[in-house]
DNA sequence: GATTAGCACTCCACGACGCCGACTGCTAAC
DNA sequence: GTTAGCAGTCGGCGTCGTGGAGTGCTAATC
């Protein structure tokens, strides 16, 4: 029972959903006229009124000026979100261009989540974003050693989820790629599905044996101990372009501040939840993430993969006044179809 | 010697330099007081109308209405940035922030252009585009298989100069990772080296003995097709919010316009001059590109790499009315950094 | 012939003004 | 609790007028 439901009876409260939704579809302040006459009210727009004076002494909405309709408040698209939040599917339509968007990059995780922020950002018209799946507890499923030249090797480290990685490792002496491939099968027999600390101690006691296998699994355990740290992994940005197209964005220092919000990474990554709980799809309403920057935006974001392995996320940024309906289907239709691409990649036992 | 050169006498030839650096600085059309003022002239503001009109005449400055002062066309632009293309060096700072930028990431080749992005950008106040190099005659390095499940494989190729692909193959029949590494390394002796062309050659007459590793020949061949062909490698953007906060971007049509060409993979493409010569600065002024598009946008860009190999392109996209001296000078030292860093990768022979 | 002072003219930017229309809040009646 | 009626508020918009920056032209000067 939220505190909306307790305060309001059941007309204001269907009142205040007519608000939000029609101000979310027209971002036009709605004024009680336009409600009686849109949705066939039986109550005249003077009882509209009152209700409205009721809606705003709580904090539901708020007026641009003495004389002009109501605008919804944070609260107010949170009521809106939770009442609405029941209804499940995208349309047909939407789960079709999904597939046809993601199916021709199956074969390259890296291209899910680029595919994935691209037809969410169609859908929403706002910004979407997406990350590829980043493992919590990385580990090692194999490495591989390519020759460049005499003093220098590139490793290539695949981790759970095909995640892959890549450095350049400078030796102190010349080394050729048979060698550089015999250590590299001797590192996968001794290594493969470790952690970063369990490499460590693996490792400890022929530390100092072999100056280059040595600097290979320096780099190795920097490379997964990077993997664990780094908040987002590799981010696809799309759809600025929908976003700007909206109407709170007709002023260009409005827009800047947008841009201003999409590139820097911080702002983003504050408003992930620490503890955001698979499948489940989350709601973050403007000043609700205690970001000042945030303030005039909303976000709606899952995340998907394999809990306890590898986790990525989906979600999409826009102003408060979006298609919360539309957002909140898209993302949670969508964490459902790329946890199903990565679980594929899991290995069946 | 250029049309200008032809055209106008020494006086008008400087005239015109100031009227482009002036505008170039100010953002505001140049009047003939202001020039006599600031450039300390010694002829009178109506000797310089005079000539104004004479530029006016001749296609390289146009007014925005009758009695206002002038502002350069694309063919000032042009006379600018051949008068004063010599200068050669960006300043000690760039040079030391480019290498602060990019040498933390030295050992990842995938972090050079998103540095270099990175650091352009800021120094032209302007949006920086770098790709990572891709190669005009790929070739595989070596392979590398990675047991997914039972009839799933990743297949992790490495080309020239440190490039990476990733594709999942599916199989018709179940395979352990000793198999799939015995494969690999049956397919490094033989294809290291070969192009998808000498692939196809080497391979046609042993297809079919093997279901396995026919699939994987296949999508190595596919993959290294498509490195040829794609027009621009993975390509990194940044710098949309300094762009923005240029004056000509104060309306928010204009702003949105912008995020469109930036967003737009094929406006972006059409730009880049087929036979663009490695080492060498383009400076392409608004409607020189013959896009409608980019009109109102210069582009300074320039490949690096090694020629024959692997070359990425880097360069800046702005407002016509661009710090040309510091695009074309910053442009020039990054693709000679990035061109060191590629050679870097080199086997010596 | 090139340069310059003088001057009338053009045009933008900006603020003031006023009006229209949409909408509210209030009061009193139902 | 609901409603009609009405006075009052305020934004949006077009008009007007003014100040000032800057030009183009003409005629005088070097």
């Amino acid at each position: 029972m939220t505190t909306a439901t307790v305060q309001l009876n059941e007309r204001r409260q269907s009142l205040l959903e007519f608000i939000v939704g029609d101000y979310i579809q027209t971002a036009v302040p709605v004024a009680s006229q336009q409600i009686a006459k849109r949705h066939r009210l039986r109550v005249s727009p003077a009882t509209i009124r009152n209700d409205m004076a009721e809606l705003e002494e709580l904090g539901y909405i708020s007026r641009p000026h003495a004389s002009a309709g109501g605008v919804p408040a944070d609260a107010a698209y949170r009521f809106y979100v939770e009442r609405v939040a029941p209804r499940p599917r995208p349309s047909r339509r939407f789960e079709a261009r999904v597939r046809s968007a993601i199916e021709p990059e199956a074969g390259d995780p890296e291209g899910w989540a680029r595919g994935a922020a691209a037809v969410l950002s169609d859908a929403v018209l706002n910004v979407a974003i997406a990350t590829t799946p980043r493992a919590s507890h990385a580990r090692i499923k194999q490495l591989q050693l390519v020759h460049l030249h005499d003093r220098q090797a590139l490793l290539v480290l695949v981790m759970q989820e095909a995640r892959l990685r890549q450095h350049i490792v400078p030796f102190g002496e010349a080394i050729s790629q048979d060698e550089l491939t015999g250590l590299a099968v001797r590192l996968n027999a001794t290594l493969s599905g470790l952690s970063a600390a369990d490499v460590r101690r693996v490792w400890e006691p022929v530390l100092g044996y072999d100056a280059v296998a040595d600097a290979v699994v320096a780099e190795l355990t920097r490379l997964l101990d990077e993997e664990e740290r780094e908040g987002l992994a590799r981010r696809y940005t799309e759809g600025l372009g929908h976003m700007l197209s909206q109407p709170e964005f007709q002023s260009a220092a409005s827009a800047r501040e947008a841009v201003g919000v999409i590139e820097d990474d911080d702002t983003l990554r504050s408003v992930l939840p620490e503890q955001m709980s698979a499948g489940a799809v989350h709601v973050i309403i403007g000043g609700e993430s205690h970001s000042q920057q945030l303030r005039p935006y909303s976000v709606v974001i899952a995340r998907y993969g394999t809990p306890g392995q590898a986790m990525g996320v989906i979600g999409t940024l826009g102003p408060t006044r979006m298609d919360y309906v539309r957002a909140i289907s898209s993302v949670r239709y969508l964490a459902g179809f790329l946890s199903g691409l990565v679980a594929a990649l899991e290995e069946t036992p």
